[in-house]
DNA sequence: ATGAAAGCGCTAACAT
DNA sequence: ATGTTAGCGCTTTCAT
């Protein structure tokens, strides 16, 4: 057990050598001479005495801190800022670093955001992760520029930061190409009313996907609510009414799906042999838990958040330049989960 | 905006003083005597030049970082952790402090938590927070008790450890309660079948919040299962298949209580009208959106979190003496959030 | 009312 | 093969 109040001068002492010794032993610096025996010695007197380095010190003299910093917009409002979180935390301490974490408000001002990266930049960590609640376009504080810095699940308003995202289009050509595979040919999508990119992206690779599959996308049809259940019972109810119903409909998001079952059973059709369902999100609390199983595509949360720890050490190593990967974001996949909301249509 | 490469040194250049004076005036030193016109000199010297404090080196000083550490078990796995976390980053924030995280899996060997608790220490935290995910008896590597610590909805498997959990009898005692209130007397409890103290307690509650209330407890009907939506489901199944078929349920969390709406629903039994749910936990995701919304328990996790880093820091300050604290944990209650998943009985 | 200097624990150039 | 020493940026004692 590391104890405090020991340095390596204690160990010094005790090993009968120099700081020096010590340090270069310790830190198995490649050009240090040192004979095995002083090598030995100099270990076991620093396990003896309960040696643990001091990182602060450490990190004073090296202006490596070894420290990166997360700004996360509301943490554990969704479960997704956890993904991402956890994604970090993991690549993070793959590779010897650590995390240090604030929490800011997704509706902050920029001033109080500005001062949230100042308290990181005050602690001298390496570099800096700044994740939002959802896929949008974020207006960053200018002093996330005096670090490396990428930003996760959003792009910057001003560009110029390298960024990852989920693939929206894709992960909705996904969703209704599952549909289109199981036979449907009537297939819906309930989409969110929000302006942000998800709603445009998964909207417009809905029509195409159809289109794609020789059938009309343009004139498919689309009902809009908010992306909550509620929402979705509503839409679904709007579209399940229709004289020539879907047998299938994509959902904006798993919320919006459970509204659909919701509606699906008042209607009397069951789901999956009179309607199938594919979400969005992968919300497992919601997608594992509702009967049957709704199958859906996942948001790569861990993923960006591991991706951008990776390529963000790569930058604070030297080993990567990211004003070249600023141009244009990265974007990860958005998987299908398979589960039990996807049948043949019936006739 | 910060400049890194500005130290109290240029700032003293700049304004024609000393780097102690800097020092005095910047952290207002209460002893100092300073004129007002040194003073200002300094200050727009240092907003001139876009100074900000080097942590590190202050902390290296004063052997103080105004870092907390925060060990939490499978962060993101549920979005409890996330609460715990938010909780404790506002509580720190609010008094200066930071938060540095680190994740530990639950089922990880005692070593390696160990490990996760060095690496904090390496980086001299001045206490500690280690979040289990769930209320438990958690076996707690030693060198926790090297610096500050308190454990956060566990309580530790030697004692000697400030902890903070919530009040499982008094939620369910609520819970029962309100159920009794509405006018039910047939009210049945649908139990997790771990062994944990939710388990044993909340079941202790069930019964004597029943004879209390002048009903035969031990005879209540009570059908234990996992504590998932499937559980819910077979346990709800079994229990209104009963004679004496229950007018309201007790369940043991929400999962549990989302497969019982599925029970009911596949019964012929509308809730609230025929059957009063009440769930325990407050998951938004599931309480909020199921049809009718869940009335159910919150797990005070953003609280304890929040409370566990207030006491904290008052020990680090010196303002407690956690040992004291340490004989019996905290127990922080569980309010009812209502919905409208409870109504009267039928006859 | 202000400044000089030591030292927090460490690394790394530079001796020897 | 190993040791001496300056200095990272700051706080604080002690002088003046």
């Amino acid at each position: 057990m590391s104890n405090k109040n020991i340095g390596i001068k204690d160990v010094a002492t005790a090993a009968g050598v120099s700081v020096t010794t010590v340090s270069h032993v310790l830190n198995e610096v490649a050009y240090a001479r040192i004979s095995p025996e002083t090598r030995d010695k100099v270990r076991s007197a620093a396990e003896q005495l309960g040696y643990g380095p001091n990182r602060l010190a450490q990190a004073l003299r090296t202006q490596r801190t070894g420290m990166l910093g997360l700004v996360s917009e509301d943490i554990a409002t969704t479960p997704h800022a956890g993904r991402i979180i956890l994604g970090a935390e993991e690549a993070a301490k793959a590779r010897g670093y650590n995390l240090m974490i604030i929490n800011t408000s997704g509706s902050a001002s920029l001033e109080s955001r500005r001062d949230d990266v100042e308290a990181l930049l005050e602690r001298r960590v390496d570099g800096i992760l700044y994740a939002t609640m959802y896929h949008r376009i974020v207006e960053l504080p200018a002093n996330l520029g005096s670090v490396p810095s990428v930003l996760v699940d959003s792009v910057a308003a001003g560009g110029n930061i390298t960024a990852v995202i989920p693939d929206e289009e894709g992960g909705a050509r996904t969703a209704v190409q599952a549909l289109l595979a199981a036979g449907h040919r009537r297939i819906g999508f309930l989409n969110n009313t929000d302006d942000v990119p998800a709603t445009r992206q998964r909207l417009h690779a809905f029509r195409t996907t159809l289109a794609e599959a020789g059938l009309d996308g343009g004139a498919a049809p689309v009902e809009s609510e908010v992306s909550e259940v509620h929402g979705g019972y509503e839409a679904a109810r709007r579209i399940l009414s229709r004289d020539d119903r879907p047998t299938a409909l994509f959902c904006y998001n798993d919320r919006m799906a459970m509204g659909a079952y919701r509606a699906a059973g008042e209607l009397g059709l069951s789901i999956p042999a009179d309607l199938s369902v594919v979400g969005f999100d992968d919300q497992e609390l919601i997608a594992a838990n509702l009967h049957p199983g709704l199958t859906t595509v996942a948001l790569p949360h861990y993923e960006m958040g591991a991706w951008a720890t990776e390529h963000l050490i790569d930058a604070v190593e030297g080993k990567t330049d990211l004003s070249l990967m600023a141009l244009h974001p990265t974007i990860l996949g958005c998987p299908l989960v398979t589960r039990d909301s996807i049948a043949a249509p019936l006739q």
